[in-house]
Order: C-alpha cells, then structure tokens, then sequence
DNA sequence: TATGAATGAGTCTTCATTCAT
DNA sequence: TATGAATGAAGACTCATTCAT
C-alpha cells in the first residue's frame, strides 16, 4: 500500500497476518499476565502485542480465563529433568553437584525466561488453583524429587550431614525463590546482580554460616 | 492508639454496628487486597467486610488506590526493630543469636499477620512502584540491616566465616521468603508446617549440608 | 426544572430520577421485549425508555435475562379470576354467558394490555421453557379451568350439547389467539377491527357454520 | 444455471459432502431461524447444520437478512390451491366439505412442515414486515379467499348460514393457528394430540355450541 | 457522617461479514 | 467455488466513583 513496498513482486509481500497462531496470542498472554496480573490484563492489549485483534483470540481460547491457563499449561515444562540427568550420573562429589546444579538451575530461570512463569504462579497461583495445582504437580513436585535425591546422594556417600534440612530438602533452593520475589519487587529501588545471589545460595547451602573448624577452639561464646 | 480514648471509660456512647472508622476499613482492604490483588479486590466486598457501604470508604480515601496505599502504609511496621534490639543486646553465642532471631522473625511473619503485608507486596509490588519503594525503605532495608549486624557480629567474633553469603547477608533470610510463597500457593496441596520450615531454615544457614569435619570433638548440636 | 415547578417550595423540586424504580424498568422492559423479542432487545434501550442508564438495570436485575423472566412475571395476572366469577355466578342462559364472556376476555386482551404478554409469550415462549411453564401455570391452565367450567354448565344445563369440542374447551377462546397472531403480523396489510374478530368469534363458538334445522320453532336468539 | 454446466452428463464429478448448494442452506436456515428466532440464530450454526462452512453462506447470500427472506420465499408455497381445487370440484355437500378440508390444511401443517413456516411468520412477522406482506399477499389472502369460496358456497346452497363468522371467513380456521402456537409454546407442558384439535376444530366451526333442537323437546344429555 | 441509588467508562465476549488462499 | 482465519462493531456486564438525601 505504501510506495516503499512496491519495489517487490514478491507475491506474499508482507504475508498478512498470518503469523498470528495461537502461538503468538499465547506468548504475548504470557507477557502481559506476567506484567499486570490476570485481572488487569486486557484482552485488547494481548491482542495488540500478537498483532491480532481482539476477535481473534476466541478463535482459539473461549475466554480471557482459558487463554491465561492455556498460556500457562504451555509453559509447564519440565526443565528438572535437566537436573534430574545430571543427578543420576554425576561422577563427582556432592558438593560439585551442587555447585554444577544449582547455576544450572538459575540460568533456566533467568536466561532461560522460567522466572516469568515463576511470577505468574506465585501472583496467580492463590487465585487459580488449578493451575497451581498443574504447576505444583509438573514443576514443584518433579523439583522436590530432583533436590531430594541430590540431597539423599550426598547423605549416602556421607557428605552431607542428615538434618531438619534434609528432610526438607525444598527449602535448599529457597533462596532462588527469593531472587525471584526480589526480582519481581525490589530490584528496581536496589538491583542485586543475579550472580550475587547465587553465590550467597551455593555458598549457604553448602557452609551455611558457621566457621568450620570449630574444633578444639571453640571460640565463640565462651 | 490516640489519646482521646484515654480519657473514656465511656462505652462508646453512639456509633454504629462495626464502628466504621478508617481503621476498620482499612483492615478489611487489606484482608481483600491479600486475598484478591489489587485489581481483582471490589471496594463493595471490602465495605461489606468492614461493615459499611460502599460510598463511606469515600469519606476517607479518595480512590480505591489511595485505600490500597494507605492500608498497606498504616501496616509498615519496623518489626525488624525487635529483632535489631535483640542482636545488638544478645550477650550469647552468634549461633544462639540465629537460632533466636528467626523463630522471632517466623513468629512475627505467620502469627503476627505480617505475611499478609508480604504477599500483597509480592503479587503488587511490581505494579506499585511507590509502595514498594516505600515498603523497601522502611522494611526491607532496615532488615537487611538488621541481618547485616547479626552477621558481622558472627564474623566478627570469629564465629561465622566471610564468605559470598556475608557479602550477601540479606540471602540468609530467604527460607521465610519461600515459606510465605509456599503457604500462599502450593499449601493447599502440600501442607507443610511452618515449624518443618522454620528448622530446615535454620539447619541451612547455620550449617549447609555439608558434613562438617569438626575435627574429633563432634562438638554442635547434638 | 421548569418555571411551572416554581410556585412550590417543595423541597424535592423535580426528584431528580427518583422514579427509576424497578417498576419503570420493567415497564420499559416489557415494551421492548414485546416489539422486539428477547435477542434483539438492547439494554441500552430499554434504560433509555425508562429515564437510566444501562448500569442501573444491573442494581434491580442481574441479567437481561432475569430482567425478562421478572417482567413477565410481573404481569401474569389472574385475568381470568374476572370471567370465572362471572361464569359461577352467572343467572341467566349459557348463551348470554358466552356473549357477555367472550367480550370481556376481548376487552382484557386488546383494551387492558394483555396481548401485549400473550406476543411475548408466543413469540419466545419456545426460547423460555421456564416463563412459558410460569405462564401456562397461572394463566392458561387457569383459562381452561374457566372455560371448561362455562362450557360444562351449558351441558349439565341441557344448552350445550356434548362434542369434541366440549372435550377440548380451550379450542373456545381460538379466535381470541388469532386475533393476537393477526394483530401482531398482518394487521398492517389488512387491518380488521377487533370487533369484528369479536363477533365472528362469538358466532362461531355457539352456532358454527351449519344452519340449523330448528324446527318450526326457531327458538333462539331472537 | 449456468451454461458451464450444460455441457456435461458428468455425474457431478467433484463435489463436497453434503453437495452444499443454495438448498441446504436454505433448508438449514429455516430451522435454524425456526428454532431460535431471527436475531437468536446464528449463521456458524446454520453452516454447520448444512454442511458447510460460514463464509460459504456469503456465496449464496449477502447477508443474514437476505438467507432469512430467500428462505421463507422458497417456502412460500401456494399450499391453499390444493384446497382451492379440493372447494371448486367438490361435490358433495358443505359440511363435507369441511370434513375434507380441514383435515388437509392439518396435514399440511403439520405433517408436511409447514407449521415451521408459520412459527416463524408469527414470531418475527413484527419485524420483518417485507416478508410478513410477502406471506400476507401469497398465502395469507389466498387462504382467505378459499375459505371464502367455501363459506360461500354452503351459504350459496343454503346449508350455511349467513352470520358475522361468514362476514370474516378466515375466523374459521382459528383453531389451526391456535394449535400452531399451542405446540410451539405449552405443548412441552401439556401435550395435546393435533388429532384433538381438528376434531374439537371440525366440530365448533360446524355446529357450535348450541344444542340444536333446543325446540321444545331439550332433547340432549339431561 | 453515612447511605445507597445512580452513573458511565471500561472490558469481555459474540458474531455477521470479509478476504486471502 | 469453498475454506476458515481474521476483522471489528456491537452489546452485555462490572465496578469505581459520584451525589442527593
């Protein structure tokens, strides 16, 4: 329509729209579930970003509802398995595993765009259940079985200590839960490179806090 | 609070069913905003909460939005402070100190009401900039604060070893943050008591998971 | 608003909208869904046609729907209590029933506003199971109970004889249904007073086509 | 229809499923817009019903309104001729007559589908005054012109006489359209056989009410 | 100050209609 | 000619906000 295009004979010279699959309506819910929420999403603006119209999105979900669980189903991936392999057959000491799973575990999270379904579930989750319930039998529960034989593994070769925390052995990757939260709120008024974060996580979970050798000193307290 | 009530005795002469002041309403706001977000929060179901109509939350708010922020404002609280008083007096082993703090920190998080304040901070901090600013200056500074000192103090003492993490000292506290998370999202599906939380947190950042070589004494918790 | 209002010291001078009550809404609501059935009323006109605005519907009726069952269901009236008195106490001849009977159903139905719930009923009856039921309920079993009971007296009393019709009593008032139906799609065309229906009507019920050998006496009518 | 077609015996070579011609959609669309109204039916459902696909109906029809008239001007038969020849050759006598040809006008009601027909004149006639004329003009006032050649007739050959009923012949079949709306709003309720009605009918048009010898003897069912 | 009826802008959802293939 | 994806104008419904009482 325009002068600049009509040097091309090109027979789809713009292809339309046709890009326009549920693919792209769900990618661009995902954005804008993520940003606003569910309830302040609106329709019109997914629709704007997929580069449709509003109609068209109900050719593919029934309801803003649909497309939001939709959106979210598709991503319910089961990035643990990932861990999981490399659990299994790791050669090395548990405290490598450590330190080789959990960067592992923060770079699906934050280059791999996994903390953006991290945010909608913990923004959304109290509010959709089903979803959460999805969400916490593919990802959370997969997770808990990955950390939980990480941990039973070093528990076994006698490199871990048995604890309160390895019979809890979610709480092991809290603190990537918190660089999430912390992402999500508070990094714009005090950013904190991820990296920080997850050195302070390896770091934790495997010294925790006290000085080691508190053999025969026994420093402190006294 | 005020002193006006200091002088009364009086049964509170005239004044309608709920006592329909500001405070009612906002504690009913904040209630809502917890349960339902910001945008998903109808002020019809927070005057019903707190006993008035609609209109009457117009007397002392302005918008719906200026209830939100004054609600969450009036719950800032430095409940950080108790725990501040706590680690500059504590006359005990650092170790001790943590194993004070964090029940405190718990106590204060889930029986005290403040988790209502971190949810509605997490699922709207990132679409209330200002309330989040506000919320990082007067709680999650004063914490990391807080946090700070108790660490300092430890290495200071020799009892705790610098590491990434007392670069970091703000990570020690992320098991509550994943508890607030877990209890508002995958709860219903996988109770878990805030005690088991509560000790694995504390196994974590006092110890890792790592068997620790204390050389023959074997000396901590047993 | 206008100076005539002046005179008064009145101190609701025009009261506002104060009459948008739930009546002047399903007046107007009657009147649209009349003239154009349920689907292609629009809310938005029957607010107009009672002096509010689209959302104040929503505060007396949850639904277009429910604003239509409580429309109807405000005006089925027991418009045939009049004629059921009226046949148990009737003195005079079966006939002279039927003559002084059938005008005041004629005068009901086209005179008093009643056709105008027998065009909805017939005309969206078939969509709404639950308001053709209601109707059926207290109105045309109702009128069949009257006219059975008129019909019956003509017979015990020797006036009527006994037939298919006397079987099937309701098949009496047909013309009056006609009526309804001429009126509502080809009166335009072919306008025929109501009158005229009227008398047709009553000739038919009691004399039929068929010119009756009544003997030298030529009893009737006369 | 066109010449391309001409040339071939071909047994229609290609042609879709459900041969989506013109006619499916029509036949589709009067039920579709029998069932559920003009403004209630949608176009998808008439596609479906006939086979094909909505955008196909834009082939065959510029828009909804002009699939509604095509398809009731298709059926706008001249189903009163059969009745029109039935009057003009009859010979027996009028009371015969009417035993022969009420019975026909049932039957083409209501076993040859034609009552479809009239549900929809009767519920959007209101509305669609171009079609009501065009039903008005080619049935409508045929039907009255039959029933007024047959009323005549028998007043002609003196075994009808004259009244108010034979001023308005159409009155006559009154009962019909009684039993249309009858079945297309309280049938679900109250079930009545059609067999019922035309006797009821046959018998009121002929004889009406009265008892006939109501000479001296009281003859009937004392 | 409190009420609650009324407002009207905003959003979801539907569906007749168009159009590239 | 048929398809079916896409459009966009409507229309139902919601709810923050106002205002007369």
């Amino acid at each position: 329509m325009t002068e600049r295009e009509s040097a091309a004979d090109t027979p789809k010279p713009r292809r339309r729209r046709k890009d326009a699959r549920p693919g792209e309506i769900i990618e661009a819910g995902l954005q804008e579930f993520a940003e606003n929420g569910f309830a302040a999403t609106r329709l019109e603006d997914v629709a704007k970003r997929a580069g449709v119209v509003k109609g068209t999105i109900y050719r593919y979900f029934s309801s803003k509802e649909e497309l939001f669980e939709a959106a979210l189903a598709s991503r319910i991936t089961p990035f643990f398995d990932d861990v999981a392999g490399l659990v299994a057959a790791y050669p090395g000491s548990s405290e490598e595993l450590v330190r080789t799973a959990l960067p592992r575990i923060y770079k699906a999270l934050f280059e791999d765009g996994l903390h953006v379904m991290m945010r909608i579930i913990i923004t959304e989750g109290g509010r959709f259940p089903a979803i959460a319930e999805l969400y916490h039998q593919r990802v959370i529960s997969r997770g808990q079985e990955v950390i939980a034989a990480l941990v039973r593994r070093g528990v076994e070769r006698g490199e871990f200590r048995r604890s309160a925390l390895t019979d809890l052995p979610i709480v092991v990757v809290a603190p990537a839960v918190m660089t999430i939260v912390w992402k999500m709120t508070f990094d714009r008024f005090e950013p904190i490179e991820t990296r920080r974060f997850l050195d302070a996580h390896v770091d934790m979970v495997l010294e925790g806090l006290l000085a080691k050798d508190r053999g025969g000193t026994e420093a402190a307290d006294g």
